[in-house]
DNA sequence: GGTTCGCTGACACTCGGCTGACAGATTGTA
DNA sequence: TACAATCTGTCAGCCGAGTGTCAGCGAACC
């Protein structure tokens, strides 16, 4: 399942990202109006998180055009202040929910989850793939039914692998998810997560397909 | 299905048409406004990638155009870095998406391949030639249901000419989509590489017309 | 029968990916 | 505050898969 997040700060921006892949979404992050506008009306999300204050094209402009052209996923739109003006022109323009900045991530997540649940969809907590399951919501991972200590990013990969089981990703797709951007600065840094990975959950988990990226298979058992 | 790539950035353009050739379409590149004019309006394209600035006649003022004149195709612009003002206008002429370079070529498939999908028309995920199935999305190979590992290279020039199986392919037209030049180097790097994907996929999948170059039948059953 | 074209095995080089070591940053703790 | 532990990126060296090159051979065409 997938989640759009649109928030120019990349503070922020970076934790609501966080928050939600934590809850077991696949992520993606915009930081501009028109481009927030494009992969809304093109992708296929199961929510989207909306910040008003965008550059070159402002949130509720753009979740009018969204709504004109018949989406319909659920919007949880973030403002600046607790702006009562703002909050009712975004209930117009069709938000499903709203929050007011500064807010706890905590309670954006469980917002973000009501919204999930009253949709229909809901985020598997559990994924399982071949000996492993990723526990998406309380974060943690087991191998075998072990639970096995890794780190945050490490978690957000094998998280991020694990949505997508079986499926050959490319390097740039991994760089671009963990780090937002798909300028791979080192390739090498991924490399070597993915090494530490291996070494917790088994080295046969993660196929490497040399050229064209890695491959989740959860190894044998 | 065939696409129209407008690039005056020969580097640039290259790659795009061999992107979208290994996304299984047939591409025309032209590196101008006026010739982008008339193809699109007399040619009937799947998909158009546009870049904005060209010589002769600008992007924007060619995709008026065409609208202006009942042309309905999806149309892929890309812009110079981070201008809002282009993204805007391009959005307000009509184009179905658009991407700021520098850009990922990956992304720019994923993309056209969403607007296609858009459109009704969706560029089939996997290929089957006779006993083969050449998985594009996920670049792997089956023949006879059964995964064969394949190179990167080998992985490029079976999904090349898996994408006019039947056609007789002549080896500078595989040398230009394999390296990018129609200058042959060596001819026998190509007889290599067809005899060890010949290996792998059986002798009689590709066949040699002696003299002209090479088709892909898929072999018996 | 000779010539040309394509096939194939062997070999060498390149480069992608792996790994151990280290260092800076961050977080937790006494 | 100072110290320890952990996390993560970087560097250097290594290994092996992938690919180009070469030479010799066989088959097709004249």
């Amino acid at each position: 399942m997938r989640a759009l997040v649109v928030e120019d700060d990349p503070d922020i921006g970076i934790d609501v990202e966080n928050g939600l892949a934590d809850a077991g979404l696949v992520v993606d992050r915009i930081t501009n109006g028109p481009d927030a506008w494009f992969a809304g009306d093109t992708e296929d999300y199961a929510i989207v998180v909306l910040d008003l204050g965008l550059p070159g094209l402002d949130g509720l402009t753009v979740l009018r055009r969204w709504r004109a052209s018949g989406r319909t996923m659920p919007v949880l739109i973030l403002s600046a202040r607790g702006d009562w003006t703002e909050k009712v022109e975004g209930i117009e323009a069709g938000a499903d929910d709203y929050l007011a900045k500064p807010f706890q991530l905590g309670e954006l997540v469980t917002r973000a989850r009501a919204l999930l649940r009253r949709a229909g969809g809901h985020a598997a907590p559990v994924l399982e793939i071949g000996r492993l399951k990723v526990d998406t919501r309380n974060r943690r991972l087991l191998v075998r039914d072990v639970e096995t200590r890794v780190s945050p990013l490490e978690f957000r990969l094998i998280n991020f692998l694990a949505h997508q089981a079986d499926r050959t990703i490319a390097v740039g797709e991994i760089a671009d998810h963990l780090y937002g951007t798909s300028e791979i600065g080192d390739v090498n840094a991924i490399e070597a997560l993915i090494m530490r990975l291996r070494r917790k959950i088994g080295s046969d988990s993660i196929e490497t397909r040399r050229g064209f990226g890695y491959r989740l298979t959860g190894g044998a058992s």
